[in-house]
DNA sequence: ATAGGGTTAG
């Protein structure tokens, strides 16, 4: 092993035959030693500039920032070679110092002074930097540059500069010329830039560019990524703006290029698909998952079942309830939850009570949602005896009473003009800062006003006025028609209308 | 091997 002597500009950080520079263990002790000084140095003199503010010590090496300059100091005073790692804890030290001014001339320092085969650790370390500081151009510049430290860039570097133009759209368009000149730079676009590339485009909903970009790496020959397929399916699923139509067109693309689709990607899809209101899609897709002999999980046929019941599909509805059965799944109170309220849905009240009562044959215990969509089934239905008796279950079981209960219930009485009923519930729902939508405290005032009630009807609305609640024209007609010149309101009430403006 | 993915409300 030839040890390099001190006196001599060896290179011993030039890259020849392995990754890292440089190893402790084969450099001679003192050598090593005075490196090691020199850094502690370098980060105690770093360590005063940060507690003295502004004040600088005499043994500047003028033309050069201070941290430079104490760099190049120290290992002058012991006799070595500024090391890479000095100058990565300068340059960490200057970004998170926001000195940022004082980069450009330790670049070129480290460009032009040096010698030593720069670490594209570092330079990553600065490019990452300059891309989250919003300075592109200047990771770009940087990215560029890299050979002129005598450093080879590979394709994290790449990658990294690529990641970084994705994040802002105004950088999109700089994204091939990127990766022309990086072939100049011989820096081998490999799977994972591509896979950069594609991440970068779903997360900001590119997914035109995305799937293009998918086409582009089998063009190329790569195999095709199932991961990516996925990545762009569950970004494609996740906008906003994408039709039902688009997406199943890039999903059958993507099948054609044999993509073979994971239980994920299923959920995905037909989450997606149930959400836009095509339940009939989604079931398409529930049925394909089949004939490729990927069992639906009840998540699946729960999603697909909502998607029935919003379509009112209540044939299918049956017909696929009955499919997971037969497929031996065990329905959840999801599941149920989404029968329950297509039997709801069909006025079919008994049979979903039926339901319930067998849900908890089987253990599967009903949850508030359970209720709820009793309950208001019940409600419309005008059967408020049942409803009640349903509440109090409730109560027995430990299914707390959520604010949806309330209001289901409470709007269920005044519909019944229960005025009386209504109050007491109204009481304990305002008991709990629960507050009944404004169209309900209307409804309330205008029953009221009706059955005569003025003073109690007076009384509410102060006390909801204070509770800035503003009631609507409905309830105020019926105030003013039912109570003439003698209205008891007080000033508060009105001084509270006015603060809601 | 595991969790997470899914439900109601005018």
């Amino acid at each position: 092993m030839v040890r390099h002597p001190l006196s001599k500009r060896a290179n011993k950080y030039l890259r020849k035959f392995k990754k890292w520079p440089h190893s402790p263990y084969k450099t001679s002790w003192h050598h090593n030693f005075g490196e090691q000084q020199a850094i502690q140095n370098l980060k105690q003199a770093t360590l005063e500039m940060g507690s003295s503010q502004q004040h600088q010590p005499q043994t500047r090496n003028l033309p050069y920032p201070f941290l430079l300059s104490t760099l190049l100091d120290s290992f002058k005073a012991y006799n070595c070679d500024p090391t890479p790692k000095a100058y990565y804890f300068v340059i960490k030290t200057l970004t998170n110092t926001s000195q940022l001014q004082d980069i450009p001339p330790v670049l070129d320092h480290l460009e032009h002074l040096e010698k030593f085969e720069t670490p594209e650790s570092i330079l990553v370390y600065l490019i990452r930097f300059y891309g989250l500081a919003d300075r592109v151009q200047d990771a770009v510049d940087l990215f560029f540059r890299i050979p002129r430290f005598r450093c080879t860039p590979t394709v994290c570097s790449l990658n990294l500069v690529l990641s970084l133009l994705c994040r802002k759209k105004d950088c999109l368009k700089m994204v091939p010329e990127i990766l022309l000149k990086s072939q100049h730079m011989n820096i081998r676009v490999e799977e994972s830039t591509f896979r950069v590339l594609i991440k970068a485009l779903c997360r900001i909903k590119r997914l035109g560019y995305a799937t293009e970009m998918l086409n582009c790496m089998i063009e190329d020959g790569y195999g095709l990524d199932e991961t990516i397929c996925s990545l762009i399916i569950s970004s494609l699923c996740e906008q906003k703006d994408m039709t039902s139509v688009e997406a199943l067109v890039v999903w059958r693309d993507m099948r054609k290029l044999g993509f073979c689709p994971g239980v994920m990607d299923y959920t995905n899809i037909i989450r997606f698909l149930v959400k836009e209101g095509k339940g009939m899609d989604a079931l398409d897709i529930l049925n394909q998952q089949k004939q490729d002999g990927i069992k639906p999980d009840v998540v699946c046929y729960t999603m697909v079942l909502s998607g029935m019941v919003a379509e009112g599909e209540y044939v299918k509805l049956d017909a696929l309830f009955d499919e997971i059965l037969v497929f031996g799944l065990v329905p959840d109170v999801y599941t149920y939850n989404v029968y329950i309220n297509g039997l709801c849905k069909q006025n079919n009240v008994d049979e979903a009570l039926k339901i319930v009562a067998s849900m908890e044959e089987l253990e599967c215990k009903p949850n508030v949602v359970t209720c709820n969509t009793l309950l208001g089934a019940l409600c419309v239905a005008g059967d408020l005896g049942k409803a009640r008796e349903v509440m109090k279950e409730m109560g027995w079981k430990g299914v707390g009473l959520n604010l949806h209960s309330y209001r289901i219930m409470l709007d269920g009485l005044v519909g019944k003009g229960e005025i009386g009923e209504a109050c007491v519930l109204l009481q304990e729902m305002l008991e709990k800062c629960f507050f009944p939508r404004s169209s309900t405290f209307d409804n309330i005032i205008f029953l009221m006003c009706q059955k005569g009630l003025i003073s109690e009807a007076t009384e509410l609305t102060n006390k909801i006025v204070a509770k800035s609640f503003v009631p609507g024209a409905r309830a105020w007609e019926a105030l003013l028609l039912k109570s003439g010149s003698k209205l008891g309101y007080s000033e508060s009430t009105f001084s509270g209308l006015l603060a809601q403006n």
